[in-house]
DNA sequence: AAAAAACCTGACCTTTTGGTCAAAATATAT
DNA sequence: ATATATTTTGACCAAAAGGTCAGGTTTTTT
């Protein structure tokens, strides 16, 4: 690894990165149409997506330092220098996967919107969240390692667009309490409670199999998971749990 | 690395680990008192918790794979064959560093002991895991990264110990609610979710400095994830919230 | 059909890393 | 003091990892 000086990696964050892959830079956009298939570009598209993919699980497994692009590329089924080809340093690739689940991230809090009954969107957001949990397990694991380690590839995001999320919706949930239609509670920490409740259901699945002797944890879990949180939940800001 | 012929890390056990350390094996317990201090032994005693704090400092920031040896010892103060000479290879390491961190856990749980009242048992519990987020970040960060990677270093444990405390926790839960005196709730994932909500504190808190707009996250934000849970777990059970 | 662009890949290089070793230094027991 | 056990450490090794490169193949454009 000729370019590693000294130990400080040069932390290449989802803003900086993502575009510039490949031998040429990042492919002018694609003339007329571009409707994903067709085909200008196409062999590039589904091979990034291989390895994209293949790039998760592995990272998901390790994190950043225990993943390998050899393995990346084996499980990609192209061969490693191919791999860099597409993607020139791992920690390109690295921030790429990044920002793929950081996207798919946001639609979730987006969802909370409105000044809907706060009941129903609460229990619709934690719903939507472990489902998250359960069919997106990958992900939000490779995510948490990423925070636990100080999230310094998601900074700009993390500053950024979420604070401003949780600001807009924070917003919202002080309304319902000015409003008396839900108990006092700090906005931005009944977010981390629910971030919490749901997502330890992937983070933690290991712990829990284990502790409950169950080989996976399926769709039943699951549905006790939901249930549990959302009782909590709304029953702990005075509302009544819908069931 | 000469011993390392497959991928498949031969995975040394918390149980099976952790002893036999030094060039010779286990070092015969030390003759009458051993008060931790004293002649025999001392050396060994001071060097290995020495390297101990390194190790679970640098394992805490990247996992296993992230974590290396030399720094380590680096941060030890000893150099690298020392730490060797202490412990034979780096999973022996890891797996007493996970020891060190597994048996301070059990405190915590052992807590909410006995038929007290609901309420101040569960408050007292949310209050000593919040505590434990806050002062033991470090070490849970740790465990986290090891549950997220499988947890496959401490299996026996979670499916031993772990799981027989919470079976025994999980009871007094479920008399309580046959008493009438809680909400009914499923007791394990009463429990998961009161881990998560505490522990999301130290393993998440670099995405909560960032939407806080926080530079660490101090006593008062502690405080407030402290009200927060506690509030939403009694409130949510039908208790009254004590504050 | 020819030129240009994009893609593919085996071989290779350098750094890092986990681990070993043997000889020296220090501590402990007799 | 002497012998024995423990501790220390610089030098060294082989495997693995990230990344490069030149030359070949395929695809796209003109």
């Amino acid at each position: 690894m000729p370019k590693r000086k000294t130990e400080k990696a040069k932390v290449v964050t989802v803003a900086s990165a993502s575009k510039r892959a490949g031998r040429a830079a990042g492919k002018a956009t694609v003339s007329s149409t571009d409707s994903g298939n067709g085909s200008a570009g196409a062999i590039r598209k589904r091979n990034v997506a291989r390895i994209l993919k293949a790039a998760e699980a592995v990272f998901s497994k390790d994190g950043f330092a225990g993943a390998s692009t050899a393995e990346i590329a084996r499980k990609a089924g192209v061969p490693k220098a191919n791999l860099h080809y597409y993607f020139r340093t791992k920690q390109d690739l690295y921030s790429a996967v990044l920002v793929e689940i950081v996207e798919s991230w946001l639609d979730a809090l987006e969802e909370i919107e409105s000044d809907s009954d706060p009941a129903a969107a609460l229990a619709q957001y934690i719903a939507k969240k472990m489902e998250a949990a359960k069919n997106s397990a990958q992900p939000s694991r490779l995510w948490a390692i990423e925070i636990i380690g100080g999230g310094r590839h998601v900074q700009p995001f993390l500053k950024g667009r979420l604070r401003k999320l949780v600001e807009e919706k924070g917003a919202i949930v002080q309304k319902w309490i000015d409003q008396g239609k839900i108990e006092d509670i700090d906005p931005p920490h009944l977010f981390f409670m629910i971030w919490a409740m749901t997502q330890t259901y992937a983070d933690f699945g290991a712990q829990m199999t284990a502790v409950l002797g169950r080989r996976t944890l399926d769709d039943a879990v699951f549905e006790d998971a939901t249930q549990t949180a959302t009782r909590l939940i709304l029953r702990g800001l005075g509302l009544k749990s819908p069931l």
